[in-house]
DNA sequence: CCTACCGATCGGTAGG
DNA sequence: CCTACCGATCGGTAGG
């Protein structure tokens, strides 16, 4: 985490994001105490209260810290294709780059609905859903439109069930090592085929994609 | 729960796993104390130890007993269609019934993740998964084959993320009533129609499902 | 199946 | 009056 050029205080209240992050993610929300995030970050329990009105507040500081839409976004910004598949096709490979690297998002959105009924994810989507249909937007004017009729929402709401769809099917099956590998071998290319295929009208010349 | 012919300690050891299931469900699994469970299986926290010797054994029972795979077989084996894709359909069509009857599983779910790692929704998979690829191949057969060319698990994987998905945005997205009512319209129906959409080969004359 | 109780640890706060 | 933090301890509760 850059630490540069920030006051004594919000190094700290980053060192405390940080740790407990961790924390939460390996032993979850209540397994994790308020001692156990300050020895991490490196202060004694009470200098926690500084920074931090509650144990819930760090948690929801966590949760937005480490929210995939942090880099969903410049994925989208720097996303480009000719064709309306192969603009989803590249924003799918960032967004999948970004999680691949930060997989542990599951288990922070697990807590949330355990611990807070979802409200933390709800409050993100809230924020920034506008947002996303703007990027909609942009995806289906930047191209000739050959998606199937799908309304706004409901298409990304699917397209991001995709991706909850595939992280959390594979953070179950990671555990069963026993498995065929087939169930991994390039998995999620053969997911985005299937979703792309689902909602790209198929009359058009326009498939570029690769056959599965 | 049906609770005919069953011995007093079956009984009780029933009573305890229902009573658990609607706390944790409610309150998460260290938000639930065998105090509570005990209370409301109307029992005192002692008595638990005579069925459970610890709480991760009462949350293993509720998660087996509460799995959606106790329904979904059931709907697997009555479900039919002429075509793959009616079958698709109607084989969808019962497991979302089951699973809105219970929407709660999710919850039980991400306690697992958060809590024990998975290793509970990795263990009912690994005991469920051969015969989940049977039906697979029942399906393949029981119709002109009309899938495009996708691995067998990869298939299932995918299907049964379609409902992992539905169900986990629609948890999130219901947290936010001021959505436009867009999101949740027909929600599935489109889901499952991009699903086999994207599963199925274009090339045959046998589409009956409605156009989007 | 209960009463009574344990070692320990919980989230949060006190004065300085 | 601010910040960052300490050692010690609060009232209650955890699983067993």
């Amino acid at each position: 985490m850059d630490t540069e050029g920030l006051s004594k205080g919000e190094q700290t209240r980053r060192e405390i994001i940080a740790a407990a992050h961790t924390l939460f993610v390996k032993q979850g929300y209540h397994g994790t105490s308020m001692r156990e995030i300050a020895k991490t970050a490196g202060l004694a329990l009470g200098g926690i209260y500084n920074h931090f009105a509650t144990k819930e507040d760090i948690f929801r500081a966590v949760f937005v810290e480490y929210h995939p839409i942090n880099y969903i976004f410049p994925a989208l910004a720097q996303a480009h294709g000719e064709s309306t598949e192969a603009l989803l096709r590249d924003i799918a490979r960032h967004i999948i780059a970004g999680l691949k690297e930060d997989p542990d998002f599951i288990n922070l959105l697990s807590i949330d609905i355990v611990e807070f009924q979802g409200s933390n994810a709800s409050s993100v989507l809230r924020t920034r859903l506008p947002a996303l249909e703007g990027v909609y937007r942009q995806i289906v004017s930047a191209s000739s439109n050959d998606l199937r009729p799908i309304p706004p929402l409901i298409f990304l709401r699917s397209f991001f069930g995709l991706f909850i769809s595939y992280f959390m099917t594979g953070y179950i099956l990671n555990l069963a090592p026993e498995l065929p590998d087939e169930i991994n071998q390039n998995a999620f290319d053969y997911f985005i085929e299937i979703f792309l295929h689902g909602v790209l009208s198929d009359t058009g010349t326009h498939r570029g994609g690769k056959n599965l």
